[in-house]
DNA sequence: CAAAAGCAAGAGCATTGCTCTCGTTTCTTC
DNA sequence: GAAGAAACGAGAGCAATGCTCTTGCTTTTG
């Protein structure tokens, strides 16, 4: 008898901790040289282990790459996901800007690992399938926040054309149906601009062209609340 | 005599056509295998050249990004003016919509090159300042059509705070000072927005998400002409 | 207890960016 | 026009990378 639950293993769980420090060190890597200076061997040389030996744990530098994006997706979700819950339910704007303060904090604490997940896509193409649920947190919170306060106010949807209906036909099912498309269309538009703008400020598109981006973001953010949500009350 | 002008001179004129061979296969490789797997060494393969002659055209790896970097942005910025120049003058909206237009048709037609320029900073940071003077080219089309519009309009400037003003005090001279502050800071969403909407749908963002992104990506520019311009007559 | 599966190490291969040296060709200056 | 300087191309070489294969050892499984 002795150990009841050998069944994990204690291999198992070796294995765990082990992979748990290889994507330790790369995230240091990650700060350190940037994504396209990861390199295997200098994890294994840390780690004091053979190099040949992290082929164990990831397949390929590229399969390191995927995990680190995974991670970096949930961790980011987990972050505004807590600070958008932080709001009064009812307060509409509170929580957007929550969400959206959140959103570029957590950016310029892991610039390396937001250029992961919103830079230009590393290996070649075609986000693994495992991305994208935890992709899709931070696009839930925010859609989220939308559609709460849409049925919360009453008001009539204006029409939009069949093709631009169609166009968001996907977005709409996540969105539980409750967001009219023109509201869509917006919600979009501002997701989008979240992520450029932040993107663009941790790209160096705003050198020399915005001074205190802190504020800026602060007054882009608060407009878009003021055009996605209904008015304070 | 038999030359005249040897003072440019024909080996000048070898050097400009073998850094052009050079550029031109660089581009190539880059839409084959990306950003991440261009090597010098397969170029001067192709070249029928030895490696170590390469680094007489350009001094590392980096540097030869960082022309194509420039290249890109210049492109870029050309097809855009272009695109921008055969709308009528007084026709702001035609303008905008032109502009954007040619925007994403460029980058759909060179996603790798727009990887570059609008992606994460392969090197470490910092654009080297001779990126800046290509870089600002889409950016000044899409302000002056927006300044223009506004002069052209009797419309009284609302108030922004002071601290908003100073934030944006860089980036009001590049449009001469005829945007007011409460404009310029949608007229920077604006920007970001475009290259955030392209940018997701290039970086796979967009998938199952957003269905007809043609219809889509017209639907956004269109409102964000509304929000930028005056009515339409 | 024995077979099977997981694991670590070492050697090795192909490839890369980049440097150095050495002749050769072109340009410049007298 | 000839001598000196600068630019050039080629080859060898170095350090480093991702990844594979084989060879023993350990844990797990039946």
């Amino acid at each position: 008898m002795a150990e009841t639950k050998t069944a994990p293993g204690v291999r198992a769980r070796v294995r765990a901790q082990l992979t748990a420090e290889i994507k330790e060190l790369a995230r240091q890597q990650l700060r350190d040289v940037g994504a396209s200076g990861l390199s295997l061997r200098a994890i294994a040389r840390d780690l004091e282990m053979a190099s040949s030996a992290i082929y164990r744990y990831f397949p390929s530098r590229d399969a390191l790459l995927t995990a680190l994006i995974i991670d970096a997706y949930n961790d980011l979700g987990a972050a505004v996901e807590e600070a958008e819950a932080g709001a009064k339910r009812e307060d509409y704007h509170g929580r957007w800007s929550a969400a959206a303060d959140a959103l570029r904090s957590w950016a310029m604490a892991h610039p390396q690992q937001w250029a992961l997940i919103y830079g230009s896509p590393v290996p070649g193409y075609a986000a693994p399938q495992d991305t994208i649920e935890s992709a899709s947190r931070l696009a839930v919170v925010l859609f989220t926040i939308v559609g709460e306060s849409i049925t919360a106010r009453d008001t009539e949807a204006p029409n939009t054309s069949r093709a631009i209906r169609a166009s968001v036909a996907s977005i709409r099912e996540l969105s539980a149906g409750t967001i009219p498309d023109t509201v869509l269309v917006d919600c979009l538009g501002a997701w989008s601009q979240l992520i450029g703008l932040i993107s663009m400020e941790l790209f160096g598109h705003f050198v020399n062209v915005v001074d205190d981006r802190d504020i800026y973001y602060a007054e882009a953010v608060r407009r878009l609340g003021e055009l996605l949500l209904p008015p304070k009350s």
